[in-house]
DNA sequence: TGGCAAACGGAACGCTGTTCCGTATCGTTC
DNA sequence: GAACGATACGGAACAGCGTTCCGTTTGCCA
């Protein structure tokens, strides 16, 4: 764990170029091999494009996961950060929810096959699993407890089940017939609850 | 007339003694090793398990798909003949449609694998979307046309989408934090449609 | 320049599904 | 009941995958 250089490198001696070097060609090419097989791609794939042999991808990203994390990082760091600015733009807290929730499944569904490693049970994945867990968990969260402050959806639904079921429910997007994004809106639509006896005080 | 054979038989010469033997041993095989191992379980396994060789298992059932279909039928049978029961005797086509739907997810979330079976995208497993799809589509576009001409749900979803949609949130059922049959009664709830003029928006 | 730790490459291993063919068994016919 | 052809069987063999391991190469620093 944390060692990740290129930032403080305070007792870590910094590592070798031809190893800095590799680690983004391996990148690269991850991100490309996700592209044309999606995320299960071989590794003999990604290494052929990368130009060198399987072990180095197992010394720079020990499991799949490691790999898938590090290549789609941005993003998710990007969409966890979105959810207090869609919170404070937004005429309310569910218009904020869906609307995040749009940003997720927008990530999900052009990412081939992610949306299925998210929720494999394969050791492999657990990191994935952790990663995304820690950090959109928290932003769902904050959005989920405002919602559910406002007395606009029913409140015993947790951040991580949401996630689960859309990232579930974002599982063979992109088939003709098959529309994952309208079973989101669906879902989301059904988190609702309606003012009636009840209400907010 | 007097048809020993219980296929139809008619050209079929009947199948040898020992065939048939090993057949049914297999279909017990397979059923325990799933409920062992999952629907994934190794095929090598199920030959243990029935006492012969893979060969014999490829004979009977060329595809994984046919093994799974030729297990779970009669269930499956039995869900798609409940469609119509249902709706005789609910008070509502939206309340037959969601008792339906719960005998869906009680059968899928107590069969490990099947639900992520289902939406793999593994020539496989084609078989086994065509036999589901086959039985269990009509079943529950019945319900749904009758809560569509009702008014009660959204006229805009398939029978597809919704089934494909329910079984992909009964992925991971059995995890701990993670509440498949919440999911869906969100999911179903998300369907309604609420005679006030101004729906949910 | 010498030396050594770091990094590399890819052969090798184990576990999958799948095929193939020599062998065994069944059922029929004489 | 013996013989024979068709049917079915078993498991070795092959291919594709992830993963490990170690002899070799390479970068870095003294």
């Amino acid at each position: 764990m944390a060692d990740i250089d290129s930032e403080s490198g305070r007792s870590t001696p910094r590592k070798r170029a031809d190893a800095r070097r590799n680690e983004a060609t391996l990148l690269d090419a991850a991100a490309s091999a996700f592209v044309a097989s999606g995320v299960d791609a071989p590794v003999r794939d990604i290494a052929a494009r990368a130009g060198v042999g399987v072990g180095t991808i197992y010394r720079h990203f020990p499991t799949r996961a490691d790999l898938i994390v590090a290549v789609y990082r941005h993003q998710v760091e990007a969409c966890a950060e979105a959810g207090p600015t869609l919170l404070a733009d937004s005429s309310t807290p569910h218009a904020a929810l869906a609307q995040w929730i749009n940003l997720f499944v927008d990530f999900l569904v052009t990412k081939h096959g992610l949306a299925e490693a998210l929720q494999s049970d394969n050791a492999a994945f657990e990191t994935l699993h952790a990663y995304f867990l820690d950090r959109l968990v928290p932003a769902c969260a904050q959005l989920l407890d405002a919602a559910a402050a406002a007395g606009e959806i029913r409140p015993d639904v947790t951040a991580f089940e949401l996630l689960r079921g859309v990232g579930n429910l974002c599982i063979g997007a992109g088939e003709p017939r098959y529309d994952a994004r309208r079973m989101v809106e669906i879902l989301v639509a059904g988190l609702r609850q309606h003012p009636q006896g009840t209400g907010p005080r």
